[in-house]
DNA sequence: AAAGAAGTACGAAGATTTTCGTTGACAATA
DNA sequence: TATTGTCAACGAAAATCTTCGTACTTCTTT
């Protein structure tokens, strides 16, 4: 075993705190998320689909996010290789949960209802929430 | 039937769409669905309760929201009243259906999935999800 | 070697949101 | 009437987010 002397590890170590994404910031990691570790090429391109944006705003964005801890950035070669330091999951976890507080007092239970009632559900989907809701029935105290 | 020259009346006419509210004024229209409509020292005081913020900051932000037409005001008595011009309900609507595109790809029953597993939900809330499911399913396609 | 292509770095402008100090109007009261 | 307190209006600073132009570096091709 190594002794560290200028950074310990402790089994439950907190993750440092990631800052909620941004509007601009979400929609490059939701490029990371769909595509794996990219070059601002290819963000670039993903996103051009999408609406008109230069490269290098594009760019400069990305760098901010590397930061922030939101990308690492592997710069082994000429392009640079980003990859999300959270997950899609994670990061619907922090906004939902932010919503839930801000706006719902948080009720998930009102959350829920909104969103079923945003018509939005097919009846395959209602079947499998039932079941999700199934499995949390048995484990809810 | 009164014959208005300036301005017309459709019975189902739209209503002008407004700003979704930023995070400081979400905090706002949370104490005004509260309370009702208050004065802006009724909305500063309460604020004031959760986290330091001086009287003009509250009344600016005020302002700017009667100006977006967030909120309405009466100026009939020295101290105006401000009464929210959308109701939680659609402020609800709007923020989820925003982060049901950005986070969710529209998929309203991953939403559902991550407000569940949020842990924040008793059985009794499950149960009561449960029964608008029901209604849901009987009326899904 | 020169020219061009593909990158990153950097700074700065613009837009929006948030914050607060100052001023002036008005009312209550000593 | 003079003083004090309450309020709206306004402007401006600060903070954050977004956007893009320019310069510099590195690689490739001629």
């Amino acid at each position: 075993m190594t002794i560290r002397k200028t950074s310990y590890y402790y089994p439950a170590m907190a993750k440092p705190k990631l800052p909620e994404p941004t509007d601009g910031e979400l929609e490059i990691l939701q490029v990371l998320w769909e595509t794996g570790p990219a070059t601002v090429r290819e963000v670039h391109e993903r996103l051009c689909d999408r609406r008109p944006v230069v490269y290098t705003t594009v760019l400069k964005l990305m760098q901010i996010m590397a930061e922030k801890g939101l990308v690492e950035r592997d710069e082994s070669q000429r392009a640079h290789l980003y990859r999300a330091r959270l997950t899609q999951d994670e990061a619907r976890r922090m906004l939902v949960g932010d919503l839930l507080d801000r706006l719902f007092q948080g009720s998930a239970k009102q959350l829920v209802m909104q969103a079923l009632s945003s018509q939005k559900a097919t009846r395959e989907e209602l079947s499998e929430i039932r079941r999700m809701l199934d499995e949390m029935t048995r484990g809810a105290k």
